[in-house]
This record gives C-alpha cells, sequence and structure tokens, in this order.
DNA sequence: TTATATCGGACAAATTTAGTCGTATATAAT
DNA sequence: ATTATATACGACTAAATTTGTCCGATATAA
C-alpha cells in the first residue's frame, strides 16, 4: 500500500516527455502513449486530470496537443498525485472533518494525531520533491 | 496507494494494547481482538508475522499469549510494515536485482534511480518513527 | 465535410487487500 | 489420558481498488 500508482508513472513520464519536446510545437496523448508506451486510453485520462489540476495545458482539435503549464521545477509529487490519484491519506480518518462514518474509532483513537504527523512529514517530503529531480 | 494497510494499523493496535497490559501476564490474540475490535482471524495472522519478525513473543498451549520482545521505543514502521505487508516499494522495480520481469523499461529508466532515492528517504522517515512516538 | 485531437463518463478486467475457515500442534488443568 | 484453550499455518473467499477499455461528444485545422 505504500506505492506510486501506474497513473503516477505514466504521469511522471508524460511530463518528462512534454518536458523534452514542446519547445515549438504541441504533443498529443497518441504521441506519447507510442513513445512511452503507455496504453492510451489510461494516458488520454490522465493527461485531462493534469490539466484540471494546471500542470499541463491543452489546445483542442486538429494539431493540437499539450504543453507543461510550468517547468518541472515548479511541480511536485503532492501536486501529481493529488491531480491523478487523490489526496495522500495514511489511514482513512486523517482528513479535516473525519467522521464515525469514517472510522469508528474516531474521537477515541489515540493513533490518528501521531498518525497525522507522519502523514505531513511524507507531504512534506513529497511537496520538496520536484519533478526536476526525477525526470 | 500511499497508504497504511488494515494490518499495519491492526499491528500497531496490537502492540499498544501489548505494552499496556503485559506487565505481569501474557494476552492472548481473543483478548485483544475483542478488546480492540479487530477481526479475530485476522488479527491471529498478523500476531503471527509479528512473531516471526522478533517484534513480539509467544508462548503456545492454555495461558499462553504474547508479549513484546521489545520496548515500543525500539520498534520501528518500517519494521511493523516489513513484518505484516512485504518491504516498502515505491514502484515494482525498486528493488535489488529487479529484472524485465518486474518492469520492461528496466535498464533504459531513466525514473528508477532518483525514484529508489525517494523510496530511501521514505523507508529513513519511517525507520526513525518508533511505536513509542505513535501509541 | 473530414480527419484528428481533447473531454468525459461508464464499464470491465485484473490485482491486491481484507477477512474466513479448517486443521495441526502445544500445554495447563482436570 | 482427556479436555479446554491457546498459538501456528496454509488454503480459500469476499471485497475493494487499481488498471485498462470503450463509446460518444466537442473542438478545430485542413
Amino acid at each position: 500500500m505504500l506505492k506510486l500508482s501506474k497513473s503516477v508513472e505514466y504521469a511522471i513520464f508524460a511530463i518528462k516527455y512534454l518536458n523534452y519536446n514542446t519547445e515549438d510545437r504541441l504533443v498529443s496523448t497518441k504521441e506519447i502513449s507510442e513513445s512511452m508506451k503507455i496504453p492510451y486510453d489510461l494516458l488520454a485520462k490522465i493527461m485531462q486530470r493534469l490539466v484540471k489540476n494546471d500542470i499541463v495545458s491543452s489546445i483542442q482539435g486538429t494539431k493540437g496537443g499539450y504543453y507543461l503549464t510550468k517547468p518541472p521545477g515548479q511541480i511536485n509529487l503532492t501536486q501529481i498525485i493529488s491531480a491523478v490519484d487523490s489526496e495522500i491519506r495514511l489511514t482513512d480518518c486523517l482528513f479535516d472533518n473525519a467522521t464515525e462514518e469514517d472510522c469508528s474509532r474516531i474521537g477515541a483513537c489515540s493513533l490518528r494525531s501521531p498518525l497525522n504527523n507522519l502523514q505531513n512529514k511524507i507531504i512534506k517530503l513529497f511537496n520538496s520533491t520536484t519533478l526536476e529531480e526525477i525526470i
């Protein structure tokens, strides 16, 4: 359970490809998919999520495609994970306003606060890890 | 995918219970299970893994049960995760001697090394997080 | 009008996690 | 010896999540 999802891996590959190939043109999902060997339909969805989270920008229509909204040094891992998966949560209860629906122990749980500290450290680590360091 | 498994959560609860209840006696899976509201059969398997990894010790037979092998300050999160889940691996390829079976990109993958650095940081963080801080 | 691209949601397959069950072994008490 | 209660261990099932696919809509250049 402590693993990057395939979607996050693919997102990183895609960002890498965009970084090296969009100086003077746009790049399509098809091109990234074939070049990086990533399933087309899955990648297409990932690209949309990256667009929604303003990590990449898109131009629609023929000759359309994607480009990076900001340089890799300004994109961090937390942003990517949040964009293509969901917010980082070490347990089901570790977010604001969690209720008994999320965990029956809530309120009486002595683990919640220390695990929240741990989660914050992980998020901090991921915040400080930029794509520039990875790609 | 960046979440503690239920097994790890249950293991932490169990260690906490053992820490507070085994000064002068042994504690059974049944007692922990009922007291901490953890499914008995699942907890039983978790206890066995903790024993195998020398985090807790067991005495068999009637009047048998478990106790902590070492104090919580000497147990860290990496040990627990390795014991009840498996080694921490951020991607399928991030271990020694990974082959193309594990990832077809291996050898040519530019992400492997930087992601390995990240994985080491996470492991280091988990190594430095003892159960004393959590329970 | 056509070809090619993004957009978006529903769906299916595969994998992983979570939980269950049955049986064997150990040991204290009767 | 037998019984009751505990751990040990593996196989199995169920549930949840991730991964991958499909289909139709919209946008735009040629």
